[in-house]
DNA sequence: GCCTGCCCCGATTCCTTA
DNA sequence: TAAGGAATCGGGGCAGGC
């Protein structure tokens, strides 16, 4: 959390796991509802990812009338490998650029109004010494003056522009290097950066800017307007073309202009007609590139997204792809990850196979599937060790564990190759059943008929004969209780148990007095006194007897509340709390004072009363001891 | 014996309401 | 503004897992 200003709290790490989650979702081919073709290359994404990053995409699929559109075709100018960098930092935030590419990057980057790529590729550039073939100032130049030069359109005449295009073509001539749609929707806080219309080495500059749709069979009809700045869509269904004017682009005989009212959608502008239009034009130093700012520029509102910007530190860090890897191993990443392995892991071998299986099948539906098929997948290559993965299995099992059946798949040890890999993750994962350690069922392979203990190859006839062979023979905890039978894997665990249902504390506090059942709760009791604060908070300093605490204290500084009240919602940091609270939705006042016959729900407020009303000292815990009883019919102590 | 999670206590602060 | 309710957070102890 960075900050915690009046009650809003931000997680730094919330958009950035949910964003991975997305690239997750796409590398998977999961949820994605559009495919794109660039060149001959196909590409699948989510349209709310290419709607939040790209002003080209956001006019596309913000127009109502391209509510169902599937497939498009891109310009097939376009490189598809500048394309795909410019995919890839949509879901990761990392720009990929390579000497190489950067100029197909560039020009994908402007005919998808990424402003910010852009400009990094700019900068990329400068950096690498690649030279243009225009100076970018006489380019900027250029630009300006078409800016002043070209009209703007109100947004009545764009709306007839579009709904008349495909029957009025001398509209396009009209539109002609108007470009109405540029950045729509991209604002940088109140001011636009245009690049315009530099020419690209290897990039030819001919004016074609097509979308198509995909049409149902696969084949793909193409629908250009060679000399029109303008993109083409195609409904899927081919019955219903939009066309819209486009961005320009390197050797597009037009250039941006913008005014206040162009950074929202087209489909939006309704609400803000009334908008002045403004307008600055003014020379931006040291870039190539011109800058017009309004100086009513709204902020960038309703429901469009900022253009992704660069961190502060990203412009300064190495441009490379951040990988999957490269992402905190912390304890709340590990929480994260098993997240991620339950809810969407599959096997990469779904993705090559049959993406439409991939489709079909819900990894939560479908637990014992995910887990065989985790031997090789993402967990292994991403997440890595072994013992990550076994935490995830662990906490897949845990959830699960409801059902026995989903157990004995992952504890099923046999030499299936479908199973052999998870069955050395088996033993000890599933001991609510006592089932560990056993051969049981797995998936096709196995004859899931026949129950055999694999410890000893006896055979029974049901599961449950079996278990109870197990919990006889080879219980996972052979250490039982004389008195209550419970049982403990190890042995220490029966010691302990031993002194609880003895009440025997055969360790004392030398200073105190305090008596303890374990010896290590007495070391820990012994700090109370030495002082010894072991744990200390590195963000604030503070120091803690117990790990625990330093833990429920952190969440102080990361803002975490993980406790949810399911009732109204409130999220509180610590159990407790979210337990006296619940005492408001269940009318619960279990704290009593007799004397008046009054009821508190909190402990303090009945201290507090014993204080004032009844001049009470109320400073040892016996005082007032909350009632067993979750009703009002306490018996507090005054 | 250590780690860890959980439970609970108690002082304090914050918020709401009359 | 005072009173009461609610939330916060440091702290201590217990007990199962390893």
């Amino acid at each position: 959390m960075d900050t915690a200003t009046d009650g809003c709290i931000q997680f730094t790490r919330h958009a950035g796991d949910v964003l991975l989650n997305f690239n997750c979702l796409r590398n998977r081919n999961l949820l994605t509802d559009v495919t794109m073709q660039v060149d001959r290359q196909e590409f699948h994404a989510h349209k709310a990812i290419l709607v939040a990053c790209s002003g080209l995409f956001y006019s596309v699929f913000m127009n109502p009338e391209n509510a169902d559109l599937k497939a498009i075709r891109l310009d097939p100018k376009i490189n598809p490998k500048g394309f795909s960098i410019l995919l890839d930092f949509m879901y990761t935030s990392c720009l990929n650029l390579k000497d190489s590419l950067v100029l197909a990057t560039l020009d994908a980057a402007i005919y998808l109004q990424m402003e910010h790529v852009v400009d990094a590729c700019h900068r990329f550039i400068k950096s690498r010494k690649l030279s243009l073939n225009v100076p970018t100032e006489e380019v900027q130049a250029t630009s300006l003056l078409r800016a002043t030069e070209i009209p703007l359109r109100s947004h009545s005449e764009e709306s007839d522009f579009r709904s008349n295009h495909l029957s009025n073509s001398h509209l396009h001539q009209e539109h002609r290097g108007n470009t109405t749609n540029v950045f729509r929707g991209i604002n940088t806080s109140g001011s636009y950066h245009v690049y315009g219309d530099l020419p690209v080495d290897g990039v030819k500059t001919e004016v074609l800017h097509n979308i198509n749709t995909l049409p149902s069979e696969g084949s793909l009809s193409k629908k250009q307007c060679l000399e029109e700045p303008q993109m083409d869509i195609a409904l899927s269904d081919s019955t219903s073309i939009t066309s819209y004017p486009v961005t320009s682009r390197p050797g597009c005989p037009t250039t941006i202009i913008q005014t206040a009212e162009v950074h929202r959608s087209p489909y939006r502008q309704e609400e803000n007609n009334q908008l002045p239009h403004t307008r600055c034009v003014r020379a931006s130093p040291g870039f190539s590139k011109g800058v017009i700012c309004s100086p009513q520029s709204p902020l960038r509102s309703d429901c469009h997204p900022n253009s992704p910007t660069e961190s502060s530190s990203s412009r300064n860090a190495t441009m490379s792809l951040k990988q999957p890897s490269d992402y905190p191993k912390d304890s709340r990443a590990r929480n994260w990850k098993k997240y991620k392995f339950i809810v969407m892991n599959q096997s990469h071998n779904e993705d090559n196979k049959d993406s439409g299986e991939a489709r079909s099948l819900s990894p939560m539906l479908s637990p014992c599937r995910s887990i065989e098929a985790s031997g090789d997948s993402e967990v292994q290559s991403d997440e890595g060790s072994s013992e990550q993965r076994e935490d995830l299995l662990k906490s897949q099992i845990v959830d699960s564990c409801g059902s026995i059946s989903h157990c004995r798949r992952f504890s099923c040890s046999c030499d299936s190759p479908q199973c052999m890999d998870i069955g050395k993750l088996s033993p000890d994962l599933c001991s609510r059943d006592g089932s560990t350690k056993m051969h049981l069922e797995c998936s096709s392979s196995c004859d899931n008929t026949t129950y055999f203990c694999k410890a000893c190859d006896f055979k029974f006839p049901d599961d449950d004969s079996l278990k109870e062979h197990m919990a006889q023979v080879h219980s996972d905890k052979p250490y039982k209780c004389d008195c209550c039978q419970a049982a403990f894997r190890y042995k220490g665990n029966l010691a302990s148990h031993k002194t609880v249902h003895t009440g025997a504390k055969p360790y004392h506090c030398n200073i105190c007095g305090a008596q303890f059942n374990r010896p290590a709760n007495l070391k820990t009791h012994t700090r109370i006194h030495s002082g010894e604060k072991p744990y200390k908070c590195d963000t604030c300093g503070s120091r803690f007897v117990q790990v625990a605490h330093l833990r429920a204290h952190v969440l102080i500084h990361t803002g975490e509340k993980p406790y949810p009240c399911e009732i109204c919602g409130t999220h509180f940091r610590h159990l407790q709390t979210l337990k006296s609270h619940m005492r408001i939705h269940t009318g619960e006042k279990p704290y009593h004072c007799e004397k008046c016959d009054l009821h508190f729900r909190h402990k303090s407020q009945l201290r507090l009363h014993l204080r004032q009303k009844h001049g009470a000292v109320t400073n040892t815990k016996a005082q007032y001891r909350r009632t067993p009883t979750s009703m009002p019919t306490g018996l507090m102590k005054c």
